[in-house]
DNA sequence: TTAAATTAGTAAAAGGTTTTAGCAATAGAG
DNA sequence: CTCTATTGCTAAAACCTTTTACTAATTTAA
């Protein structure tokens, strides 16, 4: 049973002492004799007193509460990243509040307004432009904030993130490597600087191998479009460039619709078209040939995330304004991406 | 910008008021004039006011935040559920504190605890056995319950879930259907009620399709096994069983270890084996040849738990203690369940 | 014209905690 | 034996809001 309301006010009775030194003794912090120490300390949990979070927060102005500002919480790499953020806020007392954008600026807007009164302690936020001056502003009143996933150019905030550039420029490379020679590059039209990164990623890999950089073969799939709406346009750019012979998909959603559109349209992988997307997942290892891949490390990035930002709010905290983490990403090569030469031979 | 600290007490002064005036206009209250009204209106926006959510806490002992409890927020299903509840709490301005279980029961019990003292107004819970006292004593405290995915049998708990029998019956029934004599089930080693429900519908489709139940078909996967040794468990089940024509997971999770045991086991789907699996997911819809799948309704099953939730919350609070829903799952029908006459003819 | 009712506003308490400043009693220094 | 430190504890203020009970002024009823 949940006692309904014990308080602080009441141990103080009961032990036959003042709320100072109940407080006190709860909090380790002024100097009470050993006797009474104990009495208070059995008192206090044999009525099953918690404090009032309501109460501390108000007086301290701390509420122990972290706001998660993600594109959205569903799908699995904002999911594996809650997770970590959650499993390790935990271990130091602190518990999540999780808000979507669903990459709407007013959303995003609004959030931050709403988290920012005396609500949350510390905030991680996905990025969009848009909400600099909202970021910003939380900067300068001082509440400690780490961006994941993105963040902002010129701007120093830190920031935790999977090196795209890098990413993209090794899954490019691989496909060239493999032999392909007019590579498509699929993203979303989102004016995300991860998406950004991506594509010079790409353009970088594709130049230095020597390959021409044609306008042609970028696709920028509308933001808000309906998923079979995507997948024909996919599909309808796809054989609309018949030299197009591989095909690099920048997001994980990206990926896995691609790999829908090139089976309904009955292409074989890597035969016909070669495939490699950013962020891994599950379909793509178990699809057969299995899709090469840009694998995010997600606990890394969520973890160094929280560490950050926990340590931007401990007592002696640190300068970190400074601090942008690249964390490398790691190719999976998988069947997609498989020699060109060896494809023909067998045939 | 954010201003840093602005009060009523600061609009009363402004506005030569008492903060008993501002309070009153700010919640549309006491009576005050209509002047009066406009001038500490125009006031609090111009400076940006905005309620100090701790000390309206304190007060009223609100706090507009719903505590989630799930397994894991990672994974399709919860993050799919959550999506939805964050986006349906958000519009009557509540905001979602989620904590993960992973299904361990002490972490419940903690999680329940903490959330429990006046830090949130109502849960939805995943319920797992062992915790039925620490959330009856919720309920005791008259304090909004609604458990999702799973119950307490026997107990007067609002609940919304799928309809777990009717979901694993009909994919089973679809197996004989197709043909098959000898139908495996794959569990997790896990005291669920939803386990239990899906095991009972397996067995009533096998009684009612005149197959035998055989104890030998059933494999319970130990709970904290790691994911390779899960697959290898999976594979040893399957090659130690020849005579096993179908197999049927219960869970999304298992499924897919599932597919890549049968992958690996180098078997076709469905000529050498059937399958069907518990909860829909991307990489069943793409994997050729399609794995059947039982679909859960998520956005339905979250958006009728918030709403439970809500109603209880309301002013005029009905007592929903006894509401009880099962919501009908959806056998999607894809290659893995085809008719096994018309696969034999083929070859 | 007087009593009662309504209107417009306010003072003060309460909610549970932390923290500052201070009091009394004891211990230590000279 | 006095003076200062130290120890052990507490009163009261503060954090910001809501809400009850009340006052003073005006209107209505009789």
């Amino acid at each position: 049973m949940i006692n309904k309301k014990v308080s602080i006010k009441d141990i103080a009775k009961l032990t036959n002492t003042s709320i100072t030194t109940v407080s006190f003794v709860l909090n380790g912090k002024g100097r009470i004799s050993k006797e009474i120490t104990k009495k208070i300390l059995d008192v206090a949990a044999k009525i099953g007193y918690e404090p009032n979070r309501m109460a501390v927060g108000l007086r301290t102005g701390v509420s122990k509460v972290i706001g998660l500002v993600v594109e959205t919480i569903g799908g699995p790499f904002f999911g594996a990243m809650a997770k970590v953020i959650e499993e390790e806020a935990e271990k130091v007392g602190y518990r999540i509040i999780y808000c979507s954008t669903n990459n709407n600026i007013q959303k995003g807007k609004d959030v931050i307004r709403m988290l920012s009164h005396q609500l949350v302690d510390g905030y991680i936020i996905t990025p969009m432009k848009g909400l600099e001056k909202d970021i910003q502003s939380l900067i300068a009143d001082e509440r400690p904030v780490v961006l994941i996933d993105g963040y902002f150019q010129g701007l120093d905030i830190p920031h935790v993130l999977v090196d795209n550039y890098g990413g993209a420029y090794s899954a490019v490379d691989c496909l060239i490597k493999a032999g392909y020679k007019k590579i498509g590059f699929i993203t979303a039209d989102l004016d995300l600087i991860q998406l950004h990164d991506r594509m010079m990623g790409y353009k970088g890999a594709l130049k230095a191998g020597g390959l021409k950089d044609d306008k042609k073969m970028i696709f920028k799939l509308p933001f808000d479009i309906d998923k079979n709406e995507a997948i024909n346009s996919i599909k309808n750019f796809i054989t609309q460039h018949k030299q197009m012979d591989a095909v690099f998909f920048t997001t994980n959603y990206l990926g896995t619709m691609g790999l829908q559109s090139i089976k309904e349209l009955g292409l074989n992988i890597p035969g016909d078209i070669g495939m490699v997307s950013f962020d891994d997942n599950e379909i793509f290892s178990l699809y057969p040939p299995g899709i090469t891949t840009v694998q995010q490390p997600t606990y890394e990035i969520a973890k160094s995330a929280i560490d950050l930002l926990l340590s931007q709010m401990s007592v002696d905290k640190h300068d970190i304004s400074k601090i942008k983490l690249q964390i490398p990403s790691k190719l999976i090569e998988r069947g997609s991406t498989v020699d060109k030469e060896s494809v023909l031979i067998k045939k």
